[in-house]
DNA sequence: AAGTGGTCTAGACCACTAT
DNA sequence: TAGTGGTCTAGACCACTTC
């Protein structure tokens, strides 16, 4: 069961990207709120909070929650959404090739960038992202085999993501996410539709379990003109 | 006067980024921290959120809360940072040549980033960003003037955001950021030293003031081989 | 069984915005 | 002055980890 102030968080969350409650309309006071859901504040405020820390409503001193129109169009590689969640949002024609799918000994690169010591065994899956017709994505995943006995074809070309969350149980906590521009390398040529660029975006992907371990490393090659990045920054405090 | 837990929040993050607290160090537990500050358990835990929020800390049910080691190396275009923290940062030789400077009319273009109507009147500001004698970086920013009445050359070569924040009050709230590559323009070839680049990584920055009020609108053209982006993203509850 | 963080409640006072 | 969100307190129960 989720929590409570979970629930009213999607709740709302659900109305506003419905359009039931449009932008810079006025949400209920935290008073009337705690009245309609029957709650206490403090179970108003942990939603409302967690609206505010994603972008959905701005709460203002003295006048009240209003919401905010953010979200109208992002396609975005923000956050920890997966490309499956990004292609069905953006309804696309996509598709994806499993290129590669093996169990490997950590080298000195990965051990590195997984915090491994020598010669642990990782998952290597190297997937093609087809977008309509063109192969614009190059997706190469490492995943540290201590926490993921088994991988099949059928997972990789579905969403792995999803086989971890919701199989395994394994509990994505946070990621850490590092955008450059490179030259582009031979793997890059051999795996995709280039078309005469010779640069390509380089995300590099650290995702971390609940207690902190790392556990993945991705590294998603997207060719330049197809990429876009699109995030929402609150002030830090 | 700050609040007391975002006063225990400064605390703490100064230890960690001093090294005071390790990285993997187990912080006191919340019991513990309630008397070492004489302080509710609320006034602690909200601390912790903030510290769990933006990066430095892990909390983990059971165990406690321990230092993340994830600031180790960020040089990032994240969050709401300035061109003038970041080169702090990274001490790098860096300078700023103010090119543009001038009061203009919204043409369609702007009307639409900035959410005006037609000729208000907008500060225009074109700046490029020197690192270790090589032009990198076109700054174009563009201001309602309805917030800012007066800007200046040297307002313009330090920093515009400490202006508006320390001078003119202005509370900024959030922002919304994205990255895409583009082809050059005939201005990018003019400002910056391009070294035969025919690309540009271009961040477009939407800056809201506390009353969700869109108020600056920012696009920072990069010389894609010395771009770099780091972003810290947690689940989103 | 003891200690940890997660959720929820009820009540108080404050600063800001509207009127 | 009344209503709003922001901070702080004190206490309760829960689920999870460790011993």
């Amino acid at each position: 069961m989720d929590s409570k102030y979970f629930t009213i968080y999607n709740e709302i969350v659900s109305k506003i990207e419905n359009g039931k409650l449009e932008s810079s309309t006025k949400l209920p006071s935290e008073n009337e709120l705690m009245e309609i859901y029957n709650v206490s504040r403090d179970t108003i405020r942990k939603a409302l909070t967690l609206l505010e820390r994603n972008g959905y409503i701005q709460k203002i001193k003295g006048k009240g929650s209003f919401v905010l129109d953010i979200h109208k169009f992002d396609f975005s590689v923000s956050g920890l959404t997966s490309f499956k969640e990004l292609s069905e949002r953006m309804d696309a024609k996509s598709n994806t090739i499993l290129a590669e799918l093996e169990v490997i000994k950590a080298d000195d690169y990965l051990m590195k960038q997984l915090d491994l010591s020598k010669d642990e065994d990782v998952w290597k899956v190297i997937r093609v992202r087809e977008i309509e017709g063109k192969r614009i994505i190059l997706d190469k995943d490492f995943l540290n085999k201590k926490f993921v006995s088994l991988l099949t074809r059928e997972i990789c070309e579905n969403s792995i993501y999803e086989y971890l969350e919701n199989d395994l149980g394994l509990k994505i906590s946070f990621a850490k996410k590092e955008i450059t521009v490179q030259q582009i390398t031979e793997e890059d040529k051999k795996y995709l539709d280039l078309e005469g660029h010779t640069m390509i975006v380089v995300v590099k992907n650290y995702t971390y379990l609940e207690d902190a371990s790392l556990f993945q490393y991705t590294e998603s090659r997207h060719r330049p003109d197809k990429f876009r990045f699109v995030d929402f920054a609150r002030r830090k405090h």
